[in-house]
DNA sequence: CAGAGGCGAACATAAAGGGC
DNA sequence: GCCCTTTATGTTCGCCTCTG
């Protein structure tokens, strides 16, 4: 019913084939299976053409004319041939991959139908036509974020009351915009705009054409996938989408505005801001909820079992959305809708147009994607149907296989994972994890079977006297952020949100640091000169590392080590010209008088406790004179720590957070119910925020959100504490004061004590 | 119009899950 | 740990659409 009606409302039924079709579109060229199979066997995601299409329009989309076009191609690095007409004029274009061996060409019509040489030259010629603004204006035209930003709001108007033409034409350039925005974009932003871009050029394509007379039903997967691609992708339709990025955040009070856009896009792509349930959906809802076990009134959690028998109520043949879990129609006949068992219970369940999406994403045909799996083709057409989930061992293997995040198949987000996300994720069942974690040597004792995997992940008490100690759970956490790849903290937050109502889990202190004999015995080889050198470096290493760490806290930019563990050891210049160096002024006091940079410098650097660096440095009224630079090796310093019977500051556990971090988290917590505004939008939300990921791939620590403010259905998102937030809270405030006694918790503390 | 490929449905079976 | 139930998956068949 909702796919019909966003199919009626948009035209989305049916992409025409043929150079008609192509005209003002940008319809995509598929890769053949021969690329496909080549970019597997290269370990490669993304097929040639598929590149070549992202960096040929990427050049477009940055290009003023075809002279710049060829030549931006050209600095991108791939080989580009022109071809020409006897008359001089150009006739067409191909570019291939930098290669070593044969180049493999593409014409430009080969990668899509916009990337054609006469479409990029009418587009051209079109920009060029555009009137500028008087060179006096430009001067204090507001930045290209804003001015993308303001596009993108405009783009709902367009799609709701301009013609065909001028709506496809809107839409092309938005999809140019996007993909012009990663060159620009702070690095961190640039997957997620990369991935924006992607999922436009699927919603464009599908969005060209106005049904044909005669309504037919989409059957290749490209042509249904692209139209599921453009629902859902755009967070179900473009318009819907634009209207609602636009009313996120505003672009004034926040710091960058890239950084918006980007939230607003990949916010509405995904879904990241529900309406609470109360208000009415802003967003073009998804009609489905993730199946999840059902409890019977008797509490016996048993679930509705699927219909074993279809032939009583039979499955129509397509369901692009979800039905709502209730009522459903069937064939015009209303029955009710069968929830799947979902082997997690409460996991993450994959969801059915998502799945679709991602393989029409990636011109996967069910069959392939099948091979690929290790599974039969029956099984994707069920996972897609809905009417059958995914077992824990093929969800691993499908997010493998279709290069994707939990969170592009899932309804769940980033930071809310729950301990079976986990597994499912690694694609592992729970015999094969406690099999994994019976070979552990500090899971003796513990008998761990895949019953008590499953009780621990359903939040049951775990039977077993030893379980009951929140060090024994800190133990098999760890073990089991080792059978899954991840880190300790992704295990402990999950387990947090899976058992809520636990004590924590103590992860195992880190062991001291044993002095190493080695290292004593290499300090008893030095001489008493090389060992006052070797003391004042690390005593300036220790204090630069120091200077470092403050500076961290303080809020500045993280530095390479390089960058600060390179000691300035001597200048070769008269020390009245231009002074001591701190290295010397510790020597000096050492008893050292004409600290150079002779034989005992040399003797550490052979002995490998040092690397000594030589360069020149201009200063002024001398010149350049030569300049040696010291950095201590780990040998170096494990040595000094040895003989001078220093430990080393011990680590917070893995679980907490750095006080930056725990900065932020305070400040979001004192806000309370007001929350916190756009001015957060740095790099915390990537650590803190569900739905993000500091580093693409391990999810953030979910413990604050964006949303409206309670009572509130519209204006400016803020930032709120989650439950999983509030309970590390509650788990770690006393740790947490006594480790950054600088951070102020305020009235936080009685709160949370 | 024939063949290929995609898809849904029906049935059989292996494996996971749950109770005792 | 056993046994029964439930569910995911494999296999096969027939229908539909597209392509040449």
């Amino acid at each position: 019913m909702a796919a019909t009606a966003v199919e009626e409302g948009f035209g989305l039924t049916r992409v025409p084939r043929g150079p008609e079709a192509a005209a003002g579109t940008s319809a995509v060229k598929r890769s053949t299976r021969a690329e496909q199979e080549k970019a597997k066997r290269l370990g490669d995601g993304k097929t040639a053409r598929e590149r070549l299409r992202h960096t040929v329009r990427t050049g477009l989309s940055h290009a003023k004319d075809l002279d710049e076009f060829f030549n931006l191609l050209a600095d991108a690095g791939l080989q580009v041939e022109t071809r020409m007409l006897p008359s001089g004029d150009l006739q067409g274009y191909k570019v291939a991959l930098p290669d070593d061996g044969t180049p493999v060409w593409f014409s430009g019509s080969s990668l899509a139908t916009d990337l054609y040489l006469p479409q990029i030259r009418q587009r051209l010629t079109a920009t060029e036509a555009q009137p500028t603004a008087a060179p006096s204006a430009r001067r204090h035209r507001p930045s290209a974020w804003h001015v993308a930003t303001a596009a993108a709001e405009r783009n709902p108007h367009h799609l709701d009351h301009a013609d065909d033409g001028a709506v496809q034409a809107h839409l092309t350039v938005f999809g140019e915009v996007l993909y012009a925005l990663p060159a620009r974009a702070p690095a961190l932003l640039q997957a997620e705009l990369h991935r924006a871009a992607l999922a436009f050029e699927q919603a464009v394509h599908i969005r060209a054409h106005r049904p044909p007379a005669r309504p037919r039903t989409a059957r290749r997967p490209e042509v249904h996938a692209a139209t599921l691609a453009a629902a859902e992708a755009a967070g179900h339709n473009p318009a819907t989408v634009l209207q609602q990025a636009a009313q996120y955040r505003t672009l004034d009070d926040a710091k960058s505005a890239s950084e918006v856009l980007v939230w607003r896009i990949h916010a509405s792509a995904t879904g990241t801001h529900p309406a609470p349930a109360h208000k009415p959906h802003k967003l073009a809802t998804r009609t489905s909820s993730p199946p999840r076990r059902s409890v019977s009134d008797t509490g016996h959690k048993r679930a509705i079992a699927i219909a074993r028998r279809p032939s009583t109520v039979r499955v129509p043949r397509r369901r692009p959305f979800c039905p709502p879990l209730g009522l459903t129609l069937r064939r015009g006949v209303v029955a009710t809708t069968r929830r799947l068992r979902f082997a997690g219970g409460m996991a993450q369940s994959l969801t059915p147009q998502a799945l679709e999406q991602q393989r029409g994403f990636r011109g996967m045909s069910v069959q392939e994607l099948a091979e690929a799996t290790g599974v039969s083709p029956g099984s994707v057409r069920r996972w897609e149907a809905g009417t059958q989930a995914v077992s824990d061992r093929a969800f691993g293997r499908l997010l493998k296989v279709l290069h994707c995040d939990a969170q592009d198949l899932t309804a769940g987000e980033r930071g809310t994972e729950t301990l079976q996300d986990l597994r499912r994720r690694a694609g592992m069942s729970a015999a094969e994890v406690a099999a994994l974690l019976r070979r552990k040597r500090a899971s003796q004792g513990l008998h761990i079977s895949a019953e008590k995997v499953r009780d621990l992940e359903r939040g049951r008490p775990v039977s077993g006297r030893d379980w009951l100690s929140p060090e024994t759970q800190g133990w098999v956490a760890r073990m089991l952020a080792q059978v899954y790849g991840i880190p300790d903290r992704v295990v402990i937050d999950a387990w947090r949100r899976t058992r809520p109502n636990d004590i924590a889990p103590t992860l195992p202190a880190r062991r001291p640091r044993n002095t190493s004999e080695a290292a004593l015995t290499i300090w008893r080889e030095l001489n008493d000169r090389q060992r006052s050198y070797l003391t004042c470096i690390f005593h300036q290493d220790q204090e630069a590392e120091e200077e470092q760490r403050q500076n961290r806290y303080a809020g500045e930019a993280h530095r390479p080590a390089a960058a600060w563990r390179r000691l300035t050891l001597a200048l070769s210049a008269p020390a009245d010209l231009v002074g001591f160096t701190r290295i010397q002024e510790r020597l000096r006091k050492a008893g050292i008088h004409d600290p150079g940079t002779g034989s005992s410098v040399s003797a550490l650097d052979r002995r490998g406790l040092i690397t000594v660096y030589r360069d020149r440095l201009y200063v002024d009224g001398l010149g350049d004179i030569p300049r040696t630079r010291v950095e201590m090796t780990r040998r170096g310093r494990a040595v000094a720590r040895a003989a001078l019977g220093v430990t080393p500051a011990p680590a917070p556990p893995a679980a907490l957070l750095s006080p930056w971090l725990w900065k932020i988290v305070v400040r979001v917590a004192r806000a309370g119910a007001q929350g916190v505004d756009g001015s957060l939008a740095g790099r915390g939300p990537h650590y803190l925020a569900v739905g993000q990921s500091p580093d693409g791939r391990t999810p953030s620590r979910g413990f604050i959100v964006l949303r409206l403010p309670d009572e509130a259905d519209h204006g400016p998102y803020r930032w709120f504490l989650t439950d999983s937030g509030r309970r590390h809270i509650a788990d770690h405030i006393d740790t947490y004061r006594s480790l950054y006694p600088s951070v102020e918790v305020g009235s936080i503390a009685a709160e949370f004590a």
